[in-house]
DNA sequence: CAGGATCCAAAAGGATACTG
DNA sequence: CAGTATCCTTTTGGATCCTG
């Protein structure tokens, strides 16, 4: 298997676990949020995995990152840039598809998902 | 996390190692393969992972199996649903994405990946 | 507030050998 | 041929505590 590849690289990352939910949670604020308000809205996650899906998708340019530092302590902004709302429309495809084929017999259905809200 | 969300589950499985591969691997002969044709054709996947991988997509509806027991030792044929064959779309979509943006410096590109050919 | 550090448990994957 | 079984290594994630 050959690394270098795009969509093997993209399905890797987006496969971690918390990334999509950490997507999902900046979409649906769709403006911004704290590194707090992530972390109380994304039930389960601990810190260390936050901070760390966060570095990781800034990394890849999804999300990006405000600093203010004229407040103490500072205060940290994350929102989703250009190329992470892009990939919303990829996520909806994903959710149209495994509704479509049923796949799995999830709970959520296309109009309502406690979780997503696509 | 709630673990029953469609787009989790789905982003979950086909984030794991050597599905995309399997799967563009089927999509590629777009016919039929064998199992060894599999693993010869997948450099550095082992026996392990490859029936654990068909299996689950086997389980999900992306890939069907048929047994030829008429033969000695009998034969396995693997190829796409037509759920799995509509995921493609979504690979390639994932693609397309990718290079739009340029996401983490790949070398593949659109007109010639040597492993995914989309 | 926004994490980093540390330690530990669990899971996933790889190597190798074997079988109906 | 088409896998299983076993063992072992690596990776990942969680819990907890700490800090500028």
């Amino acid at each position: 298997m050959d690394d270098d590849c795009t969509i093997y690289k993209t399905a890797d990352f987006i496969g971690k676990r918390w990334t999509l939910v950490i997507i999902l949670a900046l979409y649906k604020g769709n403006g911004t949020k704290r590194y707090t308000e992530l972390k109380r809205e994304i039930s389960g996650i601990t810190s260390k995995i936050l901070s760390l899906r966060l570095k990781e998708l800034e990394k890849q340019g999804l999300v990006k990152k405000r600093i203010d530092t004229s407040t103490v302590p500072i205060s940290c902004y994350y929102s989703l840039s250009k190329i992470g709302a892009d990939f919303i429309g990829i996520i909806k495809d994903m959710k149209s598809w495994a509704l479509k084929w049923n796949i799995d017999n999830r709970v959520c259905s296309m109009s309502n998902c406690k979780n997503c809200k696509l």
